[in-house]
DNA sequence: CTTGCTGCAAAGGGTTTGCATACTA
DNA sequence: TAGTATGCAAACCCTTTGCAGCAAG
């Protein structure tokens, strides 16, 4: 699959706009998740609003372009989603290990087993996702005490 | 452990009052995870303020009495928290499984493994935390296509 | 030209805070 | 009585929505 914006784009049928292809570079090029702001923040240049951020978000979700992922800390984060052919870049499955205190965020090739996975299949729910993210202090935050 | 409501705040320090005293029982006595609202409306004979419930909630889990999670659909959830020495009345370590339709919540006696747990251990974080939780469509709203 | 995207501003919902009063220890 | 907890109302996010103007196809 293209990993390029604008024939992700088009290939999800959404209009190729400066905003969608700014943010959508934004995402390939930059591991998250990332926040609303976050994105605002390190897009600033653009000054786009976070109303259209908001909005894109949506549209990129339903494309299937971006997941959402909640935090422990009520926060939302997006981040490209992932691809079954890509073992690169952060584009497999995978789950997040965030800082509390300093809200720094690794990635951890971590997962349920496949034996867990089936025992929530068989209970006869459609489309069933799950989100898991791991919180601590990391080590820089232990040793200063944040 | 005690499963008296106001042992367990003496336990932690806490003041003992009639809202508290209420707040807890509720919790000691429904499996949750419910958000503030639900509780003030199952209690709502009590009129308690949401203030109040979030505050308490607040001191309840600095008190390690209960345990807050975090759904999909980005509400805040609390239940009584699991004890070690308890596998009885749900309050054992356990994950749930929310239908995006009805928003019903099942328990799940489902967890990843201590190899994984350990993965993350090593890594040098203090005080790590999971949150683990399913969504999906349930069987009922599957059939009536909601 | 038509449809849909954007920016702005206002509204919304859930959560938190300030303050005076009421209650626990 | 001293120190907290409560209720009420206002303030506060973060997020969504309405609308007029603009841009992509």
């Amino acid at each position: 699959m293209s990993q390029d914006p604008e024939g992700l784009l088009r290939a999800a049928g959404l209009k190729v706009t400066e905003q969608r292809r700014k943010i959508l570079t934004f995402l390939l090029e930059h591991h998250g998740p990332f926040t609303v702001e976050e994105m605002a923040h390190r897009l600033k240049a653009e000054a786009f609003d976070l109303a259209t951020i908001y909005r894109n978000m949506i549209a990129f979700e339903e494309a299937r372009l971006v997941e959402k992922l909640h935090f422990g800390d009520g926060s939302q984060r997006w981040e490209i989603a992932h691809q079954k052919d890509d073992h690169h870049h952060h584009r497999h499955h995978h789950h997040h290990l965030i800082c509390r205190a300093c809200k720094k965020i690794i990635t951890l090739d971590i997962c349920l087993s496949s034996a867990e996975l089936k025992k929530v299949a068989s209970l006869g729910y459609g489309d069933v996702r799950h989100n898991l993210e791991f919180s601590g202090i990391c080590p820089d935050c232990l040793l200063h005490n944040r």
